[in-house]
DNA sequence: GGCACAGATGAGAATGATTGTCGAAATCAG
DNA sequence: CTGATTTCGACAATCATTCTCATCTGTGCC
């Protein structure tokens, strides 16, 4: 019973959006609609939000929150693998990392306690070898 | 020269939200503040937000983002051995888990990139049994 | 192509969490 | 105890996000 999605319409706004996501970037809903409106667009804030939060669902982007409580969106690469940073507490200065083990790990936990739809966040901060010298620790 | 942190007093305010954090879960501001006034307590909400926050900043406490971009707090155990947490989208429930491969490698990676003084935090989130029955996801 | 209608849009109001303000009350040093 | 500061509590202000509602527009149908 039931339709699954009833599958958004295509409208120039939703275009817009898709269009507008080619960068890689984790960027608020606000700065998004901010860049399109920058490059001409008058799309409105609250279709941002829903457009984007409608890909979301879809899985066609990534979304987190952020530590100040905003969300952040970006394109999701399909088939990307997955990683993390490294970010260094002094300047910012973040370096990918990968955790694969980690990945196979975090479902392994998960099913032994029946949790499903397992998400993962790792913050690994440090202080990098600039701002160790600057004393800045 | 300047002290480093100021050191906050100790009131009755501030104690009571402590003597309140002795349960482990995590629950938002807001909800600490309910506890407290249930129990009898006329603290303001707006000195449990202060209140949290620099027990945060002390690590007395840890504080998490979920996803609706409330921030929830949980008294960390001093001295307790390092342990992270599976916690439910739907309930908050939180499960302790232990990541010892993962000690090891975060400290691996830090070396590789000349980073000193890591620290870590690992967010594991999922649908609890009950909730997934309850159809919450 | 033209029509009807459900779904989408945009402007602005509403909401909800968190933070700022400020006079009053409490803490800590001496 | 007394005074200098810090913290409190009530409430206003802020910020991100969601809702409302009148209007507009894809989409399926003829």
């Amino acid at each position: 019973m039931s339709a699954a999605t009833p599958a958004p319409r295509m409208t120039r706004q939703r275009r817009e959006i898709l269009e507008a996501l080619d960068t890689r970037d984790f960027r608020s809903a606000q700065a998004w609609h901010e860049r399109l409106r920058s490059e001409g667009s008058t799309i409105g804030l609250a279709t941002v939000y829903r457009g984007l939060q409608s890909l979301a669902d879809q899985g066609e982007v990534d979304a987190v929150v952020a530590e100040s409580g905003e969300t952040l969106y970006r394109r999701c690469e399909a088939g990307e693998e997955h990683h993390h940073h490294l970010r260094c507490r002094g300047c910012g200065k973040a370096v990918e990392i990968d955790v694969p083990e980690f990945e196979a790990f975090a479902h392994r936990i998960a099913e032994q306690h029946s949790y499903g739809d397992i998400q993962h966040t790792i913050e690994l901060t440090g202080i990098c070898p600039e701002c160790a010298a600057a004393g800045k620790d």
